[in-house]
DNA sequence: ATGTCTTTGTGAACGCGTGCACAAAGATGG
DNA sequence: CCATCTTTGTGCACGCGTTCACAAAGACAT
């Protein structure tokens, strides 16, 4: 899960628990698809199932956009999705700026689901004056020293950084002084950004990690004792000789793989696409 | 957050917490900078700053682990890098294959940090014979047909998605069916998956849309009552007018840029590019 | 050795999120 | 109009995750 939020007590936004809105855009998509075979109503359960959650925990998300069911019946597709809509704020139209037209910005920049729910890319930027004037999913790339002026221009709130690490922070700066409030983060690093400014982060390299940790799980569960040492007995004290043995061995466990000459020194190196 | 595990009663894990596992990456990324700066110790104080979390929780998260730190002098950073990757599994190689080479896809195999941390790209798969033969970041795409061989060839256990929306859960199947047990899902679709299997969705439509929720938030906060509607009183009924009124400006835009003819009907298009 | 000072590791309290289970609401049929 | 049946809306309890706050551990100086 694309992870990250900044600050900000949780549950503030006027009743509506954080972990809600994170659902709501699931229920948007599976409604649509319901409205698109004109299906007129659904329950609960059948909805549900749609987005993969539990149906009681779907009820009680829609409990707090208010009472929009009808008991013995369900849901009327249409209006439930006029309601989730508008409490998304999808109803208005949002400007997007992407900063960083590597691989993955492209890439955004194609992605047909953006234009499709209120969001309009505005405008691609990048700091490299080969790509400017080059047009990308039919929008010209303009120059990072437009950025300011692009921004107020067209009343940009919502920025998307698809730039290297070592870019991100300052390009963060200034969307934030231009006045974006709200940015998307691809780029593999923390942003620090005042309050008032939400920052999502998606982060692939996080992902696979994640998965690696439970893929490892699984392997040590069906096949005890194969771990590379004892690992299971975590809570045990691997004495100084692990510590000692470990210090030296270290560093870039990829080292003897050595597969491909891959970057030089930076390990962690910010690359072309962060995700 | 990419968000999305499947199943599985969540802590289980042989005592980490998943919320723990998650942010394991976050300290690892960290703790290699540091070590490439040369820097002996940290203190969690420290360290949870450059990671963007409180102290505390990151020293219960360490506490997991096993101690590993020295009081009054921090925490080895060489030694807490090994203990992290080993943990996560990032001490052996996983090699993964890239499901749908589209703009996304490719952008994935082009991303950096794969290679810099245990996982190797074993293969591109995409449907398109056109594709086929054609090299992506200096790996050969291969056609759908060799999923199953490619897989057990090269022992992969950990596969990504970045097709369409629609061919998603018939990947998923073949996938799994031919050995893979952790799936990245870049594709706006619900995929479901046998037990023992783990799914991860990064879905950049959500992201955005959770963006939208909280600048509206904002907006309205800041300048009340000049929501499109009386918003706030989201509890009152807000007729059958607005319904058919948010019927005919709502839908679909992504149809007029149309770079490129993507899919043809389908309205919830998957587009080439999910996430 | 002894004392001081820093920083870890964790017990305990609190709050959010989840899921159960059921009463209330309303549709539907007789 | 009444009975029955379906499905919503929610009170309640439980568990995970976060945060506070502090005692214990160790470094370091004297």
């Amino acid at each position: 899960m694309a992870t990250g939020r900044t600050h900000r007590p949780a549950t503030r936004s006027r009743g509506i628990p954080e972990a809600t809105v994170a659902r709501l855009p699931l229920y948007l998509r599976a409604l649509t698809a319901l409205s698109e075979r004109s299906v007129p109503t659904v329950s609960s359960e059948e909805l549900a199932a749609a987005a993969g959650v539990n149906s009681a925990k779907l009820r009680k998300d829609f409990s707090y956009l208010g009472s929009y069911g009808t008991r013995g019946v369900g849901y009327d597709v249409e209006y439930l999705v006029y309601q989730i809509s508008r409490e998304l704020g999808l109803t208005q139209d949002w400007p997007v700026v992407i900063v960083g037209i590597g691989n993955l910005g492209a890439a955004l920049a194609n992605y047909g689901g953006f234009a499709s729910r209120g969001f309009r890319v505005a405008a691609l930027i990048d700091a490299d004056p080969a790509l400017t004037g080059r047009t990308v999913a039919g929008i010209a790339v303009q120059h990072t020293d437009e950025l300011e002026k692009i921004i107020d221009d067209n009343g940009v709130s919502i920025g998307v950084i698809a730039t290297p690490a070592g870019a991100a922070q300052q390009v963060c700066e200034r969307l934030v002084a231009a006045g974006v409030t709200s940015i998307l983060n691809f780029a593999p690093t923390v942003l620090s950004v005042p309050d008032g400014v939400d920052v999502r982060k998606v982060d692939l390299s996080i992902e696979l990690q994640i998965l690696a940790f439970h893929e490892q799980r699984k392997a040590s569960e069906e096949n005890p004792g194969a771990g590379i040492d004892g690992s299971l007995p975590a809570a045990e004290e691997p004495p100084v000789v692990a510590k000692r043995a470990a210090r030296n061995q270290t560093p870039a466990a990829g080292a003897e793989r050595s597969a491909s000459p891959d970057q030089g020194p930076d390990g962690d190196v910010p690359a072309v696409m962060p995700a």
